[in-house]
DNA sequence: AAAGATAACGATAATGATTATTGTTTTGAG
DNA sequence: CTCAAAACAATAATCATTATCGTTATCTTT
């Protein structure tokens, strides 16, 4: 069987990438984690990202933006992306079983979970004018 | 004001993209056409897709498959993608307004509309076994 | 605590999708 | 029919992500 192995890079990758509310992608937690330790690798970013989601400790985002985006909450949940300011914002909103439920009847196959992102305005967008 | 103009290769595309019931990317567009016009360029149909998605005449998919996705039909509707096949199917499902209103009431901005796909498995991926 | 096996790393090259550039051709308004 | 602008084909450039490979760190077994 594959064993897994700690590592300080993993940590730190975790830990900032938890240490935010954005969604950032991985150039962002790499600027980040190097702060920390100035010698890791950009393709170690990647590699550790890719594993953490795959094992389901994170999820990944494809929201419309050209690169992919990270989640330190692997709960589903929903997302708003603003096209102001382009902010990736969780919403305080019950997943809904229900539209699975739905969609399996339409589709006569099995449907196991949804993505759903909102797009329009954050509040914040909306207050500056 | 800026003007358009028309061209075989806008309409050969938008034909094939209107002639499929898949979902597809724009390589697979390109060698579709250019069995009808050979000397097109992969450009000219990145070019014309875009531009067809910013004015609304088709929609641009973002599922997590690496590449863009495009569908002629513009009014919006929700997909199912198959982890088995990686298809991608409309539903024949209504567009849940309400979806809007409530992440609206929630996020205090303004919501404009939303993406919704499904995951799973495609009906004749199930009955294949 | 030392040794050995191997997972993980850093550096960097490679890939693949998409976008930009440039000189030429096509379109359509006047 | 003329001419300016839009669109094209060809191709180079960009950018995110993945793969490679020799070295280092981790962890299990003595």
């Amino acid at each position: 069987m594959s064993t897994t192995k700690n590592s300080k890079q993993k940590e730190a990758i975790l830990r900032v990438l938890r240490g935010t509310k954005t969604h950032p992608n991985a150039d962002w937690i790499y600027s980040q984690v190097r702060r920390e330790l100035p010698n890791i690798s950009l393709g170690t970013v990647y590699r550790n990202l890719s594993r953490f989601s795959e094992d389901g400790t994170i999820a990944k985002l494809n929201i419309g933006t050209g690169t992919e985006h990270f989640d330190g909450t692997a709960t589903p949940h929903y997302h708003l992306v603003c096209r102001q300011c382009g902010g990736i914002f969780d919403l305080p909103m019950a997943y809904q079983t229900g539209l699975d439920q739905a969609a399996s009847t339409v589709t006569g196959g099995r449907v196991e979970q949804h993505a759903l992102v909102f797009h329009g305005i954050c509040a914040a967008c909306r207050d500056a004018h």
